[in-house]
DNA sequence: TCTGGGGTCCTAGGACCC
DNA sequence: TCTGGGGTCCTAGGACCC
C-alpha cells in the first residue's frame, strides 16, 4: 500500500499577496478581475470569506459584501513563481511529485519513511516549512489512494492535516455528501438526488442495476469512487498540455466587426506565442462565442497540416468567425483554443512560410526580452483590451 | 448581483473507409 | 432493391475542476 499526500494550498492567490505584503496579513483580501469589466473573484482570503465572499462571485458583489477588503488584480507570474518554490520544497522529501494545478500537488512518500518519518510527520514538516519559508499555509490529506488523500485534504481547511484509510470507507466517508467526491458536480448531484442518493453512504448501498439504469457505463466508476477509488499512482511531473487557449469577456457586448477581428488577432497572437513557447504545433483551431444572453457556441476546423504560425491560426479563426457570426449579433465573449497538439520539432513544418516563421520568432524574442506588451500586431491595437499588464505579463526591466 | 479564464474528459452523430 | 459492422476522424456541446 502506498502513502500519498495531497497538498492543497489555502486561498493560494490571496495568501501569496499577503505573504509578500505584510500589511495585508490578517486583513480581508480579494484577488480577481475588475468590477467594471465583469470581473469575478479568483480567490478570497479566509478573512474575506468570513464576509461571504466566494470564488467565481462577481467582483461587484464581493465589494458590497466586504467593502473593507483589499481588492487586487490577478498576478499569475507571482503565483507561478510561488508554485515553483513550493515544488522545490516538496522535492526535499520525495521525487514523486505530480502537480495537479497551480495550488495542488500529489506526493508519493512511500519511500521517504526511513529518512523523514511517517507520512504524518512528513506532512507536518511540509506545513511548517511552507509557512516558515514562504509564509504560505496549506491543508494536507494523507491516504492510500489519490481519491482518499484528496478527500482528506478537503475535510479540515485551512491548515488541516487529515488522514483517511481503508477503514474510513465504511466510516467517515459514508457521511460525506456525494458532491464532495471529485467528478460529481451540480448535474450529477441532481441526478443522484432524484434517486434519493445524497451521501457517499447512500451511493455505496445503492443496487448496481439501479445506478446503471441511470448512469450507464459511468455507474461502475461512480461506485468505485464511493469506495475510495483505486488509483494510487503518482506520475512524476505534469502531463503534456492537450490544448492552449485564450479568451476575453468584453466590458460591453460588441458587434463591431473590426473590434472583433482585432480581438481575434490579439487572442491568436497570444495563444500562438504560448504554443511556440511550449514547443508545440497545433492542427485544430476552435473559436468560442458567447452572446448577450450568455449562450455559448463553438466552431472548429482542422487544418491540413500542423502549424505554429500566428498568421495561419488567425486566418483559420477569422474564417470561422465570419461563417458563424449572426448579423447584428452582440458578443459578450470571444475565445480561441488550439488543440491537436504535437511536438513542434517533429514536424518543423516544411511548408510553413519561412517569412512568417521568422517574423513570429522575432516577435517572441522581443517579448521575451522586453515584455509581452513591447510589441503588438498591426490590427490588434483596436482590441478592447483586457489590461494585460495586470495579469502579470507586464514589461520586465531591461537586462 | 448577472455569471472569468484556463484547462480535461466524455458523449454522440455523421462522414468515410474497408 | 430495402440495406452489416467495425474503426477512425471530425464536430459540437456539456460536465467538471481549480
Amino acid at each position: 500500500m502506498r502513502d500519498l499526500l495531497l497538498i492543497d494550498m489555502d486561498a493560494f492567490f490571496a495568501s501569496v499577496e499577503q505573504a509578500r505584503r505584510p500589511s495585508l496579513r490578517g486583513r480581508p483580501v480579494v484577488v480577481g478581475g475588475r468590477a467594471e469589466s465583469r470581473g469575478v473573484v479568483s480567490t478570497a482570503s479566509y478573512e474575506a470569506r468570513a464576509c461571504g465572499v466566494r470564488t467565481a462571485m462577481p467582483m461587484a458583489q464581493a465589494q458590497r459584501l466586504c467593502p473593507q477588503a483589499v481588492f487586487l488584480p490577478v498576478d499569475m507570474a507571482a503565483y507561478r513563481a510561488a508554485h515553483r518554490q513550493l515544488l522545490a520544497l516538496f522535492g526535499r522529501f520525495t521525487e514523486l511529485i505530480e502537480p495537479v494545478s497551480i495550488d495542488e500537488a500529489f506526493l508519493d512518500v512511500t519511500g521517504s519513511r526511513r529518512l523523514f518519518g511517517t507520512p504524518r510527520q512528513i506532512a507536518a514538516e511540509i506545513q511548517r516549512l511552507t509557512q516558515a519559508e514562504l509564509g504560505l499555509s496549506c491543508s494536507i490529506g494523507i491516504g492510500p489512494t489519490r481519491l482518499l488523500a484528496k478527500l482528506a485534504a478537503g475535510l479540515e481547511k485551512p491548515g488541516g492535516l487529515t488522514a483517511l484509510g481503508g477503514n474510513d470507507v465504511s466510516g467517515r466517508l459514508r457521511a460525506l455528501p456525494v458532491r464532495a467526491l471529485p467528478g460529481i458536480g451540480p448535474a450529477a448531484q441532481e441526478r443522484l438526488r432524484s434517486l434519493r442518493i445524497a451521501t457517499v453512504g447512500d451511493l455505496q448501498d445503492v443496487p448496481v442495476p439501479l445506478l446503471e439504469a441511470s448512469f450507464g457505463s459511468a455507474a461502475e466508476a461512480l461506485r468505485e469512487r464511493a469506495f475510495g477509488g483505486r488509483d494510487d499512482v503518482v506520475r512524476h511531473g505534469s502531463a503534456a498540455p492537450k490544448s492552449v487557449s485564450r479568451e476575453v469577456t468584453f466590458a460591453d457586448d460588441i458587434h463591431v466587426p473590426e473590434l472583433l477581428q482585432a480581438t481575434l488577432l490579439d487572442l491568436a497572437d497570444r495563444a500562438a506565442a504560448d504554443l511556440r513557447r511550449g514547443g508545440h504545433a497545433c492542427r485544430t483551431v476552435t473559436i468560442k462565442l458567447r452572446d448577450a444572453a450568455f449562450h455559448t457556441r463553438t466552431r472548429q476546423c482542422t487544418l491540413s497540416a500542423t502549424t505554429t504560425a500566428t498568421g495561419v491560426i488567425y486566418d483559420a479563426a477569422l474564417a470561422l468567425l465570419r461563417e458563424s457570426q449572426r448579423p447584428g449579433e452582440r458578443l459578450r465573449l470571444l475565445g480561441l483554443t488550439l488543440s491537436g497538439l504535437s511536438d513542434e520539432a517533429e514536424q518543423l513544418a516544411l511548408d510553413e512560410p519561412w517569412r512568417e516563421r521568422a517574423c513570429d520568432d522575432a516577435v517572441d524574442r522581443v517579448r521575451a526580452r522586453y515584455g509581452a506588451r513591447a510589441l503588438h500586431r498591426a490590427g490588434a491595437e483596436l482590441a478592447p483590451h483586457q489590461e494585460r499588464s495586470r495579469s502579470g505579463e507586464g514589461p520586465r526591466p531591461r537586462p
